[in-house]
DNA sequence: GGAGAAATTAACTCGTTGGATAAATACTGT
DNA sequence: ACAGTATTTATCCAACGAGTTAATTTCTCC
């Protein structure tokens, strides 16, 4: 056969198994855990021979630590372009909260990734040096909204910027990544649309009203559009 | 032998052994999730023999399941006793906030277990029919006091008690349940002491103030140095 | 067109683990 | 003290799963 090349067996392509492993791997990790996760699926699911896992990343523990570090990547990166230093300041703090919910929204393995590696106390992410250099910028950021809305005086108090982050990231994360045993106790569905466009304004009403005061117009603000329908309706 | 009976080879102790053993399973499952579990390890801890898990709870997942269901049972119980009716609103609300704070802290396991089934997406709590029927009346507990305090002029707006309550969890719950990870990424101890303190003043200023609208004075209320003890030992 | 390196497949090892079976031991009522 | 039942121990095993070894196929560069 001298120009139509017999088809191959298989393609070489370095770079781009690495990448379906990968990714393969966060599927797997983020829906099943550490210890659920089965290394078969994973080579099956990135569309490889187990042995490639092990030659292209590294044993289980290993794979594990590259998603996670992965992960964190992917969202510092995109928190990156958020641009808070443009806005006003109870503005910011509304985009930033909105930004947080939408993004564990469209990446919910990051959720699972993060309850899976605090039920290991962070074992792995200890030992991460990559991880823990990309984070001060960021709180930088909301350091210097939260003193231009003290300065300003839309904000009634400097709050620690660690603690306004910490509780927003709560509010969000919480609400989702707890969303399947909360829907079962109260009886709601906490997914559904309307369901999550409460929560989102609940939030923003909440975060706002506290820094600035001015709780019943802003709750109203963001509350507008959707009166209420408090479904209720447990046992 | 007549009077000195024998030394036994073992006790016989039902109810003991079993209550044994779940506390057992509740040590391992919350500490290793339920794929990581290992059956023998639970027997071990309990001072049983394997058999005697299946003999009297069940397989790995009833095990799981029942201290799953036993887990809710204990904090619905404690919450009981919070009597929050006899209080004035924002006193209730506060009291609410230590009330879970504190139970988080003193029961670290309920947190894992609830991250564990979340990682599963309720797939065995919603097979639980105990469950779901005991918590509607922790909810109407929180809207009478969330009207008491828009009747009084206290709150500003009459929020939804289930939103508050998730709220009021997230703040406490993912503080605590990603405490490994955030303390990582910050370079922070979040769970020494002084930043547990400063954590709780923070919680209560956002939500009082949220519900109040009157930020200042209620951060600096509760951030100032010690006024009193709230320690509040439930039940 | 061939040698050596890189990438991929196939097959195997070996400890672990959930669950099962059968036998032994303690307790109860009579 | 004896029979029957409840509780506990002692083994066993088949399946599985992580990681390894060795062979096979493709690529590259000369």
């Amino acid at each position: 056969m001298a120009k139509a090349k017999r088809t191959l067996k298989w393609q070489r392509d370095p770079e781009g198994m690495r990448l379906r492993i990968l990714e393969a791997a966060k599927q797997e990790f983020s829906a099943h855990g550490l210890a659920g996760a089965r290394v078969d699926r994973i080579a099956a699911k990135a569309g490889a021979n187990k042995r490639m896992l092990y030659y292209h990343v590294g044993k289980k523990d290993e794979l594990y630590l590259a998603v996670l570090e992965g992960a964190y990547e992917k969202i510092r990166n995109e928190e990156r372009g958020l641009d808070l230093e443009h806005l006003d300041p109870p503005e910011a703090i509304k985009r930033l909260i909105e930004f947080t919910w939408n993004y564990f929204l469209r990446n919910p393995e990051f959720l699972s990734l993060l309850q899976t590696e605090n039920l290991a106390r962070a074992k792995h992410l200890k030992r991460s040096t990559k991880v823990k250099s990309m984070h001060s910028p960021f709180v930088e950021m909301i350091r210097t909204v939260v003193r231009r809305g003290v300065e300003s005086g839309d904000f009634q108090v400097a709050v620690d910027p660690v603690q306004l982050y910490i509780s927003i990231a709560a509010l969000t994360f919480f609400y989702l990544s707890n969303s399947a045993t909360l829907s079962v106790i109260f009886g709601r569905d906490l997914l559904a649309k309307d369901a999550k466009e409460e929560r989102l304004a609940h939030m923003v009403g909440l975060v706002l009203a506290a820094l600035t005061g001015r709780s019943a117009e802003l709750f109203d603000m963001v509350k507008a559009p959707k009166p209420r329908v408090p479904q209720h309706q447990p046992v």
